[in-house]
RNA sequence: GGGCCCGUAGCUUAGACUGGCUGGAGCGCCCGGCUGAUAACCGGGAGGUCAAGAGUUCGAAUCUCUUCGGGCCCA
């Protein structure tokens, strides 16, 4: 049964109101339930960060993903959509830090970590849920009441599993590594929670006198003079060149080794005015030359061995600068290779807070950045600075505290990636990468260039890493919960994060010692990286995963690629040589209207809650799928959701349109099949179908391919063009007939509207879910839900190129008629008494006659004639078409004269009506004044103007009257109007 | 500094793989018209060195190289 739509396309209203009804129907567990015969089918959510609130950038993931698991039920799978949550490390310890007001590790430790970390689990549940609410308003079905969550037990299980798996198969272990720091978390941190920005340093250069020659100095630079106590070792490049150099100036000389081609540079930099190159020889023939160090250190802390103080070489030394490089293996990566080539000892003198300790009395307990200018000034009163000058360049921060990195050497847990990097880059060939290049060299370079992964944290608030040892150095990693009933200080239940598992030892099978827990959490990428069978409660549980796994399909912002794509990539490989995922789609970013990032500090952050109060989820989903491809980054506009909602609003305004008339006449679609109607089909019905056909073809393959703007925009087109710009244009007319004889005609048009409506309503549906259930509800839709449908096929046999090709020609030559009418000042109200039509050939006349109708009524010409050649007739207005010319004849006869004004007329009249606010099929009386020579024009087309404004009595007098009166001016000549309302009957 | 992606009207974009008509649209702007589904619509207008330069070619927005600018990831 039709139902009439509300006037209004009150998007945020309809929108709510469909989610009540979702909620109290049970729609979307009823939708799964539908489908739970169906092809299995495992999409697996990428969880987000529990943040709180929901960004334009989750909201795009969020619609993609939901656009696809919609897609997929409609075509009969069973899709596992189980959302999840990220919900561990330090984004929610530094939040919760500053809550309760604290600011280091020592101040939690003394409030006690137990308290700590009830704190941050509260604070994740409440942030997880108001996310939730926020997803649900965006319209996305997923399983939100029974969500994946990173705290949980048994997540955490399955990530001990995985570690212990590395573990077995020796790919995972302690190492002393320099690796990056943050000295306020006092954690070391992965590559992927640094971030970087440009930051103003001090750059200075150093002289290091050789030892056996203190005349002469080594000319070395560095950006970080607090590392120079723990300079063991300078590097140069071994096949650049190198010179001896003689500086001299008004303030004497000096002897320098620098690159020869740098001599210049620093002689400038010196503040001298000549050199010259007095010795040339390469990096490598400078190799172990040694230099005096510029800080004294206390040997009992730096260890001496054969190359400490001396000249090494490096590959990754630039050609800038001096080309000598301080190297302090301690502080850096590249310098702890080096410095492990040359078997030096790294000099470490700072503690987890970033502050130098007693092995460097000198600076002790001081923040190390702070000493570089204590450090310069001491380089200067010994006289070996050189220069110092200040420069800006990039440099990592912590991701959550903003404070800038160090190089730390520490003892951290390592996943041996380089070991699995082979069967890592075929499971990324193996895997379908959208686009290609996502996988084929976005993915494939990060994976090629991988080291390491430190997994380790010295933090609270995250996995425990399930690691125990003894200090006769046995280690036992634990995989599963029940092997802790073999130590002490277990109940099997219990909370397995930090403090509580701390409690938990064992005693030591090889010398009876206890074995405690390493104190370190796991990266919180490690977390996620083992979401597909962490969810799927494995090992502890196996029969989901028998059912479910592997996954089918992720899709995630391009940052991913050395996020989620990757560490579901390593731990997949670590667990199961295999990657959890058979297809990666990639998809852009959210940037602000200038295309540059959104971030708080920039204040450039458009909240999608807002958009949706205002214009609707729908238009924002729209919006975003159609605005652009989806990997592509999207620099979001503020006109962009209401362009979309302008689409969606036509759409309405169609259905109003088709339920108003409908249920008027008591249209009932179940009654009606398209064999039913075909005999009374016009052409231009055919064409419909067959253009609906079409979009539901584009729709579809745009799925497909995944490219998601593509069948957004189809149907943009289709709606705005094809649907409401001309078909409901040309039935109009034949929906408020009221001539019996029609009927037939009538019902065939409404049943090609209602098939439109209904098709294009199914295929909308996964992209914007709450209209589309709205129109399904009204226009007769049986099921609970229109997501309980299948996916409409195209029908094939419905496409008609011919009759599309007489349209185009139909609506070009509509279009060339209506500019000449402009150019000519006749206006369509006007009809045109003839034109002629003159295709290049037969072909195309045929072509045009089959809308020849269609070209009389909306072009309002009385004639068509359809000629070979050019006609003789005279004063005729020549225009050129698509396919051949047309020949329009303007010339005014009484009888068009009198048609024009009686169309001005019941035009004049309609607008009153409208102005009134008369239903549609409201009678009226009217009655006019006019100049004799018109009214007797309108006396002969009384009848028709009677008829189409409703009127049951049309009387010409001097002094209308009525309950509204105007006056109108008709090309100069005025026109007065009465109207009243009259009886029904 | 490196890898990948991108650059077409004031804004958002189609066309690029596979070179070929006058580079299409939408939003916004100006003028005119139309309107009983439509806060719509139709016609006309202004607005483009297709980021810049070089090359290949009879012919380049499209292919190649270089440069510049933006984004992501890294050093």
């Amino acid at each position: 049964m039709i139902k009439q739509v509300r006037a209004n396309y009150d998007a945020p209203t309809i929108e709510k109101e469909i989610q009540t009804y979702w909620k109290s129907e049970n729609a979307y567990e009823k939708t799964k339930e539908l489908r739970s015969a169906g092809e299995r089918f495992y999409f697996l959510d990428g969880p987000p960060y529990t943040t709180g609130s929901i960004h334009l950038g989750t909201a795009m993931n969020k619609t993609i993903k939901d656009i696809f698991i919609r897609y997929w039920r409609m075509n009969g799978y069973n899709v596992r959509d189980q959302p999840g949550f990220d919900m561990h490390g330090l984004p929610i310890e530094v939040q919760v830090e500053k809550k309760i007001g604290v600011h280091s590790k020592k101040e939690i430790e003394e409030i006690g970590i137990d308290k700590f970390v009830e704190t941050c689990k509260k604070f994740a549940y409440d942030l997880h849920g108001s996310m939730t609410e926020q997803f649900k308003q965006l319209g996305v079905w997923m399983d939100w009441d029974h969500p994946y969550q990173t705290l949980k037990l048994d997540f955490m299980e399955s990530a001990w599993w995985t570690v212990s798996r590395a573990y077995e198969r020796g790919l995972l272990g302690p190492a002393n590594r320099v690796v990056t720091w943050c000295p306020r978390c006092e954690t070391a941190l992965a590559e992927a929670e640094i971030e970087y920005w440009d930051e103003t340093d001090p750059s200075v250069m150093v002289r290091f006198p050789l030892k056996n020659d203190k005349s002469v100095s080594l000319l070395i630079w560095t950006t970080t003079p607090w590392t120079l106590p723990s300079n063991m070792a300078v590097a140069v490049h071994p096949k650049f060149d190198y010179a001896k150099v003689i500086l001299t100036g008004p303030n004497g000389s000096e002897t320098v080794i620098c690159m020869e081609s740098q001599a210049e540079y620093v002689m400038k930099k010196g503040g001298y005015e000549n050199f010259e190159l007095v010795g040339k020889m390469t990096g490598k023939q400078l190799e172990g030359l040694e230099y005096i160090p510029p800080f004294e250190i206390d040997e009992a802390y730096l260890k001496r061995s054969e190359w400490t103080f001396r000249i090494v070489t490096a590959d990754y030394v630039e050609k800038d600068n001096t080309g000598l490089v301080h190297t302090a293996p301690g502080f850096g990566p590249d310098d702890y290779d080096t410095g492990k080539r040359y078997h030096i000892e790294p000099f470490c003198p700072v503690g987890e807070s970033g502050r130098f300790t007693d092995e460097f009395p000198m600076m002790a307990n001081k923040k190390v950045k702070t000493v570089n200018d204590d450090v310069v000034k001491y380089l200067d009163e010994n006289k070996i600075l050189f220069n110092t000058e200040k420069i800006k360049h990039r440099y990592g921060h912590c991701w959550r505290c903003k404070s800038p990195i160090i190089y730390r050497n520490t003892r951290q847990w390592f996943v041996d990636i380089p070991k699995v990097k082979d069967k890592m880059l075929s499971e990324i060939d193996r895997a379908k990468w959208v686009p290609d290049w996502a996988g084929a060299t976005r993915e494939r370079n990060w994976v090629e260039g991988a080291r390491e992964w430190c997994v380790s944290r010295q933090r609270y608030w995250g996995i425990p890493i399930p690691v125990w040892e003894c200090e006769c150095g046995n280690t036992k990693v634990v995989g599963q919960y029940k092997e802790l009933e073999e130590g002490n200080g277990y109940t099997p239940g219990m909370d397995t994060h930090r403090p509580w598992i701390d409690s938990v030892t064992f005693t030591c099978p090889k010398c009876g010692k206890t074995m405690h827990r390493i104190k370190d959490v796991l990266d919180v990428w490690f977390d996620s990286g083992v979401a597909a069978w962490a969810q799927l409660g494995y090992p502890a549980k196996k029969d989901e995963f028998n059912t479910w796994w592997p996954g089918r399909f992720i899709v995630e912002a391009h940052d991913q690629t050395r996020g989620w794509f990757y560490t579901q990539l390593g731990a997949g490989v670590v667990s199961f040589d295999r990657a959890p995922y058979d297809e990666v789609m990639m998809h852009g970013w959210v940037l602000d209207p200038k295309g540059q990032k959104m971030s708080k500090s920039k204040g450039n952050v458009i909240e999608p809650l807002e958009i949706i109060d205002q214009l609707g989820a729908d238009s924002l989903r729209f919006y975003l799928i159609e605005s652009n491809a989806p990997w592509e980054d999207t620099a979001f506009q503020k006109d962009g959701p209401k362009n979309a909602r302008k689409v969606l609003n036509t759409y309405w305004n169609v259905v109003n349109f088709a339920s108003t008339y409908m249920m008027i006449d008591e249209y009932d679609p179940d009654a009606y099949n398209l064999e039913s109607v075909q005999p009374y089909l016009r052409d231009e019905d055919r064409w419909m179908l067959s253009k609906t056909e079409k979009v539901k073809r584009s729709v579809t393959e745009g799925l497909e391919s995944r490219e998601l703007h593509k069948a957004a925009r189809a149907l943009e087109d289709y709606i705005m063009e094809d649907l409401s710009r001309w078909y409901v244009r040309l039935v109009r007319d034949r929906s408020w007939t009221e001539d019996a004889n029609a009927e037939k005609d009538k019902i065939a048009s409404y049943y090609v509207l209602h098939y439109a409506i209904m098709n294009t309503a199914l295929i909308m549906a996964p992209f914007t879910p709450h209209i589309a259930e709205e129109v399904y509800q009204h226009m007769g839709g049986e099921k609970l839900t229109i997501h309980m449908e299948d996916w409409v096929v195209c029908n094939k046999s419905l496409i008609n190129e011919d009759l599309e090709h007489s349209m185009t020609l139909i609506q070009n030559i509509i279009e060339v008629v209506a500019a000449e009418r402009a150019k000519m000042g006749s206006k369509l109200r006007w009809p045109l008494k003839r034109i002629f039509v003159c295709g290049t050939d037969n072909k195309v006349n045929d072509a045009v006659r089959v809308f020849g109708d269609v070209l009389a009524q909306q072009g309002n010409i009385k004639t068509i004639e359809y000629i070979e050649n050019d006609t003789n007739e005279k004063d005729l207005t020549p225009v050129a078409f698509k396919e051949g010319e047309i020949f329009i004849d303007f010339n005014v006869t009484p009888e068009i004269e009198a048609e024009g004004y009686a169309r001005e007329l019941i035009r004049r009249i309609q607008q009153m009506r409208k102005d009134m606010k008369l239903k549609v099929e409201q009678y009226i009386n009217c009655e006019v004044s006019a100049e004799p020579y018109l009214v007797g024009l309108f006396e002969t087309w009384k009848d028709h103007i009677s008829n189409e404004v409703r009127a049951k009595k049309l009387t010409f007098t001097d002094s209308p009257g009525g309950d509204s009166v105007k006056t109108w001016d008709v090309t100069g000549k005025d026109i007065v109007i009465g109207i009243s309302s009259a009886e029904q009957q």
